[in-house]
RNA sequence: GCCGAGGUGGUGGAAUCGGUAGACACGAGGGACUUAAAAUCCCUUGCUUUCGGGCGUGCGGGUUCAAUUCCCGCCCUCGGCACCA
């Protein structure tokens, strides 16, 4: 027998030991003949062993990286393990072991196996993540964000898993189930570590412009990215029916010189229990008309006068109170009855009868007053008669709601947002004040003293701290913001508008900063409250309660707007409770919602609202009142948690307004082309069709479609307001152009529109993301402890640099129980003692893993190193990695998170690069040979140590690279066949070197040349499985050859030595002293590939014909006439004419007959 | 629904700029060698045919001397997003 035989256990083995003796992939840092290339392939999860998806993912790119590393770059290619994680901590539990044991030794035999794959990695650079001296980074840039205000702790609602005890980001949560073990997530409030990924959403979309990334990649983040163009429309919120009185004296109803006293009244409006009418007196002894009034006596509440005063002079005996308008106003006048002049701090109260139960008044009453039912539009006319001389009138004064959550019994302090009549806020700076923290720019508050409220505690402390008067009604509350440093406790915030800053006493110490809104985020050390709300709550501070903004896409059809919609959570339907005068039906929908899950509402399609009454918005655009919902179609997460409704241009909309019969106006033509391809748009059923006052189409176009809509559907007509009749209503989407709207915009394109009519209504044109920030807080043992610890005050307090590594402790009982495992650790309480002091706590939850991996490609470059995470000049020399390899299920959250971190530690100076990723790859799936996903249920599992045992791990290198192409991620079948036809190729590579010969054919040169240039560009383009098919179509032609030189032979295993890296070193080890792998890859030779002879396709009207071969140079005359006479193509010719004779040179010859 | 990538023999897949569709491999069929099997080698292999040819790259149109490739309109598969305003 031949026993010069391939055997690839024979030589694998030795050559891999051969490998690591000699060093040969050791990679220098500072090589400077050579260009720098950093190939990476996503880190190993040491599970414990390696199936066939590692060996797509790591010895697919190792072929690249050899390929690179022979074409003259100093590769790095490096592996290491993403070391902590669930699955290590419930395989752990599961086992009863111990999870840094289990992972350990797991790494130990998952390195051996990863060698058996001949892989060039630099096992020298290699750590896990799990390393405390790798952690110890991970733990110090977490210090470095969190000074640096890129990490906040708040309480938010988490995805919980139940399965898993913790708590998942956005990315692991896939519709609505765990993404590891696919049980149902819930929403739980919980303090949480929240890394600011949102503050970078511009950067991290903008800046994948520069990435040499496949575009569906890209696509796929920026889709999670979600940056939606678009306009804030502001719209006023106020109170739908409301009276006030005018404060000014009437001339005959104030006497100069007489002294004025103070009174307390109520003036009350009586609404009719069925008809929509009011109570209106008319004062029999003096003939003055008007509301029920009556003073409120030492000790009387408002409401009890009121209800008094109603069955007393009125005798209707079952009054009830809707709503007390909070602002009482002050008016002056002359009570010609009690000869007195008054000043009278009017509340009015509107009350509704229940019934019309009446009893006799008495005498006296009777004698004072007759009653008269008005309708509620003739109210304010009856008021107005010329005999009216009672100073007051009802007035169509509407914005003063107010709020009633500003308390809470964990709310500890207030602070107050200032506005100048500039619109700047002014914040207070204590630069000079060395009892506070130095040069922090803070707002103004304080805590809250006892039995205080906190209306209380902002006047005093504006008094004290400021010297500026104002009254409590003057302070609008803007929102209950739980402190950064203890969620469980909050602060009420206000704001006060129009401060004149003139007579000012401030306290000593305290210097002013007036700061315009987009000022506020970069000022030097602003404090925290200050820069939450000028950026992601900027929105609640420049609303205030009585204008709401709304974010939308198509400010164009704002004309068209006819309600609005708030989102359950808005924190406007709470802070106007008060002015609700259906709470009751609006509690009881807000109730039936939060028992709503995501899913669910995700789910249930079916529209659900309640609609506030007591209130409405104003259509900036028409300056007209439109009806407030409440809906859970609107997300409060998304834009402002607000929307403008159009039912008849937003189709979900259009499907509530339907369903609760609320208005549709028409304000958007779509051009007469669109019509004419949509009749689909019309969705009510209804078949109508517009035709629009305003049309500005083409005569010709617009008559051809009325002809054809007229023939199928009933044709509406002309609608002159665009408002659109019951039973004729439908929702179109399209753009076109503005009709039904205001001279400045009707027949404008949509897209003008939308600038012209943001402008007009003072909106903005802004931006809106789905994006959303990190949370990283996970209740669980095996990850790296977060760097914090709490004063006995409950503060958070970061571990100084000299105590890190923040070690996790091992004296922890890790079984989930929903609450953290390091809360058990004593050592960890000791320690944290020890260091900080009696009474502090630490942080007992762990990290993400995926912070972990978002930054390990760093720790490659410099792994040794102790002072730094990775020295500056060596981050110079190899950042970013030109090749990322990985897998797809990355795309949207280890991609983003570690471009995020990239990101933030450049802009904290940390590293030159501002992206981590220069090029990325997403590989396939590899699937069983059913093509079913491989699981071991399925049985259709591979083992790759079974097939390497069989034909040897350049053969399966090599069939992973051949089984389709890498740089398309697609699933491929594993075929047990298709492996023995690469066994088969390299067994043929093997035999042809007893086919050596002294001199070899042109023909095979010139295929050789061919195939390095083949081989040189697929692998360029990362298309593996052609490179390998044209080494094949060599092999199979040197097969058929004479023989080869020794000298060819040698450039093949050239090209064929990064893919079969143990068989080509042996080949080659015969004949040479060195590796094959640190020789430089072959070149090809452009004049040994082209002979001068060619064999053209002939095609005869498109149809390949025949076939000629053709001398380069030759003239088209000669060549035709050549052709002519060829049988094969007389054929054809016969009797027809040559019409064209086209020759394209070395490509094809056709002729058209 | 929106966005993206695709759709080519029995299978995985080639065809890089509009120029011979199906490279390469698997499988299948036939043959050689062998006592036999394995291994190896050779031939055939898109469909169809009256052996001239005809038809073929998801479907229907179009542009072109020429279309898997470009354009228009659909269908289907996969991936991402999704009550996102």
């Amino acid at each position: 027998m031949n026993q010069n035989e391939y055997n690839p256990s024979d030589i694998e083995k030795k050559w891999q030991e051969y490998w690591q003796e000699h060093n040969i992939y050791a990679v220098e840092n500072n090589v400077t003949d050579k260009e720098n290339f950093y190939a990476l392939s996503e880190f190993a999860y040491p599970s414990g062993n390696l199936h066939v998806g590692h060996w797509y993912a790591f010895a697919v790119p190792d072929i690249y990286a050899r390929y690179k590393r022979m074409s003259g770059y100093n590769v790095l290619y490096p592996m290491g393990f993403d070391a902590f994680g669930l699955p290590a901590e419930n395989a752990a539990i599961k086992r009863g072991l111990d999870p840094r044991k289990w992972t350990y030794e797991n790494m130990d035999y998952m390195r051996n196996q990863l060698r058996s794959m001949g892989a060039s990695f630099d096992w020298s650079r290699s750590f896990a993540t799990c390393d405390p001296e790798y952690y110890k980074w991970t733990q110090w840039m977490f210090t470095q964000f969190y000074t640096n205000d890129l990490i906040e702790r708040s309480l938010i609602k988490t995805n919980w898993c139940e399965s898993c005890k913790t708590v998942l980001a956005n990315e692991q949560v896939v519709s609505g189930e765990c993404e590891r073990c696919g049980n149902g997530v819930i929403q739980k409030d919980m303090a949480q570590w929240m890394l600011k990924i949102t503050k970078f959403a511009d950067a991290l979309y903008d800046d994948l412009d520069t990435l040499d990334w496949d575009h569906s990649i890209k696509q796929a983040q920026r889709e999670w990215i979600g940056r939606k163009e678009g306009s804030l429309i502001p719209f006023k919120i106020q109170e739908s029916e409301m009276y006030d009185v005018n404060t000014g004296p009437g001339d005959d109803a104030f006497r100069q010189g007489e002294p004025i006293v103070d009174r307390d009244n109520v003036v009350v409006i009586i609404e009719h229990p069925e008809k929509d009418e009011f109570l209106c007196a008319k004062w029999k002894q003096v003939d003055w008309q008007g509301f029920v009034t009556g003073g409120i006596e030492q000790g009387q509440s408002i409401e009890e006068t009121a209800l008094t005063e109603v069955r007393e002079e009125t005798g209707y005996q079952n009054p009830e109170i809707v709503k007390i308008y909070n602002q009482s106003s002050h008016g002056l006048f002359w009570h010609v009855h009690k000869k007195q002049n008054r000043r009278a701090n009017y509340r009015i109260v509107h009350v509704r009868l229940k019934d019309l139960e009446h009893i006799e008044r008495r005498q006296e009453e009777q004698e004072i007053a007759d009653f008269l039912w008005i309708p509620r539009s003739e109210v304010n006319d009856f008021l107005k008669r010329e005999d009216m001389k009672y100073p007051w009138r009802v007035v169509n004064q509407k914005n003063n709601l107010t709020s009633q959550v500003e308390q809470n019994e964990n709310t500890i302090g207030a602070g107050i947002f200032i506005k100048t009549k500039e619109g700047k806020y002014v914040f207070q700076k204590r630069d000079n004040n060395p009892e506070r923290a130095k040069g922090i720019t803070a707002l103004f508050g304080g805590g809250l003293e006892p039995n205080e409220t906190t209306r209380q505690t902002a006047v005093r402390e504006l008094r004290e701290e400021l010297g500026l008067e104002v009254l409590e009604s003057d302070l609008k509350f803007i929102d209950l913001q739980n402190h950064f440093d203890n969620p469980k406790k909050n602060s009420a915030l206000f704001l006060i508008e129009g401060i004149n800053f003139e007579s000012l006493k401030l306290k000593e110490g305290v210097g002013l900063v007036e700061l315009f809104i987009d000022e506020i985020f970069d000022y030097p050390k602003m404090g925290k409250f200050g820069r939450l709300y000028a950026t992601k709550k900027r929105s609640l501070l420049e609303n205030s309660f009585f204008e709401t903004k709304v974010f939308t896409t198509r400010a164009d059809t704002l004309f068209g707007a006819t309600y609005i919609v708030l989102a359950p959570e808005h924190q406007i339907v709470q802070n106007i409770k008060s002015q609700i005068t259906n709470w009751n039906e609006v509690e009881d929908y807000l109730k039936e919602v939060e028992k709503k899950s995501d899913l669910d509402r995700q789910q249930s399609k079916e529209k659900t609202g309640v609609e506030l009454k007591g209130i409405e918005a104003i259509n900036p655009a028409t300056g007209k009142p439109v009806p407030v919902w409440v809906a859970d179609y609107v997300l409060v997460h998304f834009g402002t948690g607000a929307v403008m409704a159009v039912p008849a241009h937003d189709e979900r909309d259009a499907e509530f307004a339907l369903k609760y019969d609320l208005p549709f106006k028409f304000v958007v033509l779509p051009s007469a082309g669109e019509i004419g391809n949509s009749r689909p748009l019309i969705t009510s059923g209804e078949n109508a069709f517009i035709l629009a006052a305003g049309t500005t189409e083409q005569k010709g176009s617009q008559e051809h479609i009325n002809a054809e809509w007229n023939a199928m559907y009933d044709v509406l007509g002309i609608i002159e307001d665009g408002l659109l009749p019951v039973g004729k209503r439908f929702c179109c989407t399209f753009e076109g152009k503005v009709i039904n709207a205001s001279g400045d915009v009707n027949t404008k394109t949509s897209e003008e529109a939308r600038n012209i009519i943001t402008k007009m209504v003072g909106g903005e044109i802004t931006k809106t993301y789905r994006l959303r920030d990190w949370g990283i807080s996970r209740q669980r043992y095996w990850g790296t402890p977060i760097p914090i610890v709490y004063d006995p005050e409950g503060n958070p307090h970061v571990v100084p640099e000299e105590h890190l590594p923040w070690t996790l402790p091992d004296d922890v009982d890790f079984t989930p129980d929903g609450t953290a495992p390091l809360a058990r650790s004593e050592k960890l309480k000791k320690r944290t003692e020890e260091i900080f002091g009696t009474g502090w706590t630490p942080e007992v939850d762990t990290m993400d893993t995926f912070v972990d991996s978002s930054w390990y490609f760093y720790r490659y470059l410099d792994n040794n190193n102790s002072s730094e995470f990775v020295s500056k000049d060596i981050m110079q020399s190899w950042m970013p990695v030109d090749m990322y390899f990985g897998g797809a299920e990355h795309t949207t959250m280890h991609l983003l998170y570690s471009r995020f971190w990239v990101k933030a530690l450049h802009s904290l100076g940390l590293v030159p690069a501002n992206e981590p990723y220069q090029g990325r790859l997403n590989r396939g799936l590899i699937l069983g040979p059913d093509g079913a996903k491989m699981s071991k249920s399925k049985g259709n599992v591979i083992d790759p140590d079974e097939v390497v045992s069989h034909v040897g791990a350049d053969t399966v290198r090599m069939y992973l690279a051949f089984i389709g192409p890498f740089n398309e991620p697609g699933n491929y079948p594993w075929d047990p066949n298709g492996v023995v036809g690469i066994r088969r190729f390299l067994d043929k590579v093997w035999r042809l070197q007893d086919k050596k010969t002294e001199t070899s054919s042109e023909e095979l040169v010139s295929a050789l040349h061919q195939t390095i240039k083949k081989v040189h560009e697929d692998i360029d383009r990362l298309k593996l499985n052609t490179a390998i098919s044209s080494m094949m179509t060599f092999i199979n032609q040197a097969e058929k050859s004479d023989g080869i030189t020794q000298a060819e032979y040698d450039i093949f295993l050239q090209l064929l030595a990064p893919f079969a890296p143990h068989m080509c070193e042996e080949l080659w080890m015969q004949n040479h002293s060195t590796s094959i792998h640190i020789t430089d890859f072959p070149e090809y030779d452009e004049s040994k590939i082209s002979s001068g002879m060619k064999a053209l396709p002939i095609q005869i009207n498109g149809k390949v014909r025949a076939q000629i071969i053709v001398e380069e140079g030759e003239n088209n005359d000669s060549l035709q006439n050549r052709i002519l006479e060829m049988p094969e193509v007389q054929k054809w010719t016969e009797g027809k004419v040559i019409k064209k004779f086209i020759h394209v040179p070395s490509k094809i010859i056709n002729l058209v007959i």
